[in-house]
RNA sequence: GCCGGCGUGGCGCAGUCCGGUAGCGCAACCGACUUGUAAUCGGUAGGUCGUCGGUUCGAAUCCGACCGCCGGCUCCA
């Protein structure tokens, strides 16, 4: 009789021959088995040490999406009879599975799918589990070529999806006649599953390979309660309406013209606006804290390429070369980096320059695969906060961790402050460089990353071919993470490009190099701050800071004349004088997301007095002009992302 | 780049399956109203239906190629 000892500290005896849910609550989808996940039907064969697995706990929705995902398969199986089976994992939020359907199935056939699935559910089909030999697998798979790939494989390196290479048995879940290969664990029973939503079709190769079949692949979602699933469903209509490529053309701030071609933006009065404003804040404190403005330009010859080694590694990432009468071929620049090395060349340097930072809003184009552009976030021509700093071996460490300050303290200011940093190390295949100077470079970010306090993912393999990275990971307003800040250790290039200072010792030594951009590009900065703010940008970013609509015809010259103040002062102002209703030009204004806008009609203008209506609907009374004027400048000035105007 | 979906006035959409010389709402413009914190009323103008080619007496509609967009895979700032 086998021993449970359970979370809470009791031990309970499991008669022979029962199973492990027998001891456990009945809100138990499945149980913990030594740290192995079993389906509640398991039977342990010796004492162990068993924990419930509760639906809402991240096990526990795998297991429920998991489960899913089978129900799933054997509804579309149901619907269209001779389907074969690929694989059904489990994804972030939701699942997926990989199936031939013998009839082209679109997204308007996922309600009937989802409808059979209800069906599979209320039939509350216990989910058997049967462990067979690898022979009597393969017999029962005849039908199933891709299932049977994956028995082959197994106790190979080829073993795929949840299949675990080692293992000599492969289990199947039999439920109401149809089964299907599976590791599990599973819910008992049909009737255990979630809420659950069919979300998209596409096509995948089988196993990713575009030499294989092509199947027609599932997505789907599913949370322990229909509360859960509205709320997750909630999320996506929130992540919706935030859409920077959205909101890009309903606030008139920037479009992609067809003509330009894919992944070019142009920014509009608005939206280029706001482009300067985080510029030139950019560039302030990029004075302030000792770096040098340069300047480069878009194209250069071939030459600077090779030697960079950017021809031998990012061809690829490359705009092809012009070629001019003479044969010389030009690029257009993916990096601004062999540019600033130039400028640091084009004389001798001492160790007394040194840390040199050189700064430059660097447009670079890069040869983006048509399939992943998307707006802001991914485009082909952008332009970087970029700045490449020589520092020495001595020094370089103090600099990394100053910078790594300055690049939170930056991002902060634009309204992020949720953060988490990500340590890219030496890529396997394309990289050069000495292993010890890799080492080196590495262990110096780590340094400069563990000083700053904040959780540190690394991410092997995912450096540059010349060196280790650090990127600044910010969670925005709705929790979503979006890479921004990239800090780059390179000894690679100043070799290639043979640079070097005069040290105190009066000999020359080679510089270490720090590529880095804060905002990423400014293009990426710019999609992910609308989307943070869901295009209500705070006061210090805000294309028209006051909004002025006046009442009547008559009041037209007086709400000019107040926006001219305001304009002095130091205030955007915009003047809605259209002709049309005062509900119609304060929905204009809430419509573009004007942070406040002041009606001006006969009574104010006679009291002296306005009543100022915050985005939001907030309205507060009674102020005079000067004084709203001296609010929204020190709102602004503090950059704050609150609307501070008050009555008091 | 691959798979799937899609492309109709500035924006959002109908019309495409079952070919027969384009329609709605908002926005724009004009007029009336002179207005008090999310849509006043009436009128006008605006589209070679992404591009090119093919089928047809006739193509937004059917076929092909290309361009672009969306979702996913892979990759990145």
């Amino acid at each position: 009789m086998p021993a449970l000892r359970l979370p809470d500290g009791t031990t309970v005896n499991l008669p022979e021959g029962e199973p492990v849910g027998s001891a456990l609550a009945p809100s138990a989808i499945a149980a913990r088995v030594d740290g192995t996940l079993r389906d509640l039907s398991f039977v342990p064969q010796a004492d162990c040490t068993v924990e419930p697995l509760e639906v809402r706990t991240d096990d526990g929705l795998h297991v429920l999406r998991h489960s899913t995902a089978h129900v799933l398969a054997q509804a579309v199986t149901r619907l269209w009879p001779g389907t074969k089976l690929g694989i059904g994992p489990t994804i972030a939020d939701g699942f997926y599975y990989d199936l031939a359907i013998p009839a082209h199935v679109s997204v308007d056939d996922l309600p009937r799918v989802e409808e059979t699935m209800r069906a599979i559910a209320a039939e509350d089909q216990p989910f058997v589990r049967e462990d067979v030999s690898t022979e009597e697998a393969l017999r029962r798979l005849t039908e199933q070529p891709f299932k049977r790939e994956i028995v082959e494989g197994l106790g190979t390196d080829e073993a795929a999806g949840d299949m675990r290479t080692g293992a000599q048995t492969a289990s199947f879940y039999r439920n109401d006649g149809w089964e299907d290969l599976c590791l599990g664990p599973h819910v008992p029973s049909t009737g255990r599953l979630g809420a659950f939503k069919l979300t998209a079709v596409s096509g995948a190769y089988w196993r990713g390979d575009e030499k294989n079949a092509q199947l027609t692949r599932i997505y789907g979602t599913a949370w322990a309660t229909q509360a859960d699933l509205d709320a997750y469903l909630e999320r996506l209509e929130e992540a919706e309406r935030r859409d920077h490529r959205k909101l890009g053309t309903d606030l008139d701030l920037f479009s992609f013209p067809e003509e330009i071609g894919s992944g070019l933006a142009v920014f509009h009065p608005r939206g280029g606006l706001i482009r300067m404003l985080m510029e030139d804040y950019s560039r302030q404190r990029h004075v302030e804290d000792d770096y040098l403005f340069v300047n480069s330009p878009h194209i250069t010859k071939r030459q600077l390429f090779d030697v960079s080694g950017h021809l031998d590694w990012y061809a690829d990432g490359m705009f092809p070369p012009m070629e001019l009468d003479g044969g010389t071929e030009y690029y257009l620049k993916p990096m601004n980096c062999p540019f600033h090395i130039l400028i640091y060349r084009s004389r001798t340097r001492s160790y007394r320059e040194l840390p040199m930072r050189l700064f430059e809003f660097g447009s670079v184009y890069r040869y983006e695969k048509s399939g992943v552009v998307h707006g802001l976030t991914r485009v082909r021509g952008m332009t970087q906060d970029d700045a490449h700093i020589f520092t020495t071996r001595e020094q370089m460490g103090q600099e990394l961790q100053s910078l790594l300050s300055f690049t939170l303290s930056l991002l902060r200011d634009y309204g992020l402050d949720d953060f988490y940093l990500e340590l890219s190390t030496k890529p396997e295949e394309k990289a050069v460089g000495a292993d010890e100077d890799w080492e080196e470079a590495t262990e110096a970010l780590r340094q400069a990353a563990m000083a700053m306090n904040l959780e540190l993912v690394m991410d092997p393999g995912g450096g540059a071919f010349y060196g280790p990275k650090i990127s600044v990971q910010a969670r925005d307003a709705i929790g979503r993470t979006w890479q921004m800040s990239t800090i780059q250790l390179d000894f690679q290039l100043p070799q290639r490009f043979d640079l070097h200072y005069a040290g105190a010792d009066g000999k020359r030594h080679q510089p270490v190099m720090i590529h880095r951009a804060l905002f990423g590009s400014v293009e990426r900065f710019f999609g992910v701050l609308t989307e943070h703010y869901a295009g209500a940008f705070p006061l210090w970013l805000s294309p028209e800071q006051l909004w002025i609509v006046p009442v009547a015809d008559r009041n037209v010259q007086a709400a000019h004349e107040l926006a001219g103040r305001a304009r002095d002062a130091g205030l955007r102002v915009a003047v809605d004088d259209s002709k049309q209703s005062v509900g119609k030009k304060i929905r204009a204004a809430q419509l573009i997301k004007a942070p406040y806008v002041i009606v001006v009609g006969d009574r104010d203008l006679e009291a002296g007095t306005f009543t100022v209506r915050k985005r939001g609907g907030e309205e507060v009374a009674g102020l005079g002009f000067e004084a709203i004027v001296r609010s929204l400048l020190e709102e602004s000035r503090t950059r704050s992302l609150e609307q501070t105007l008050s009555a008091g």
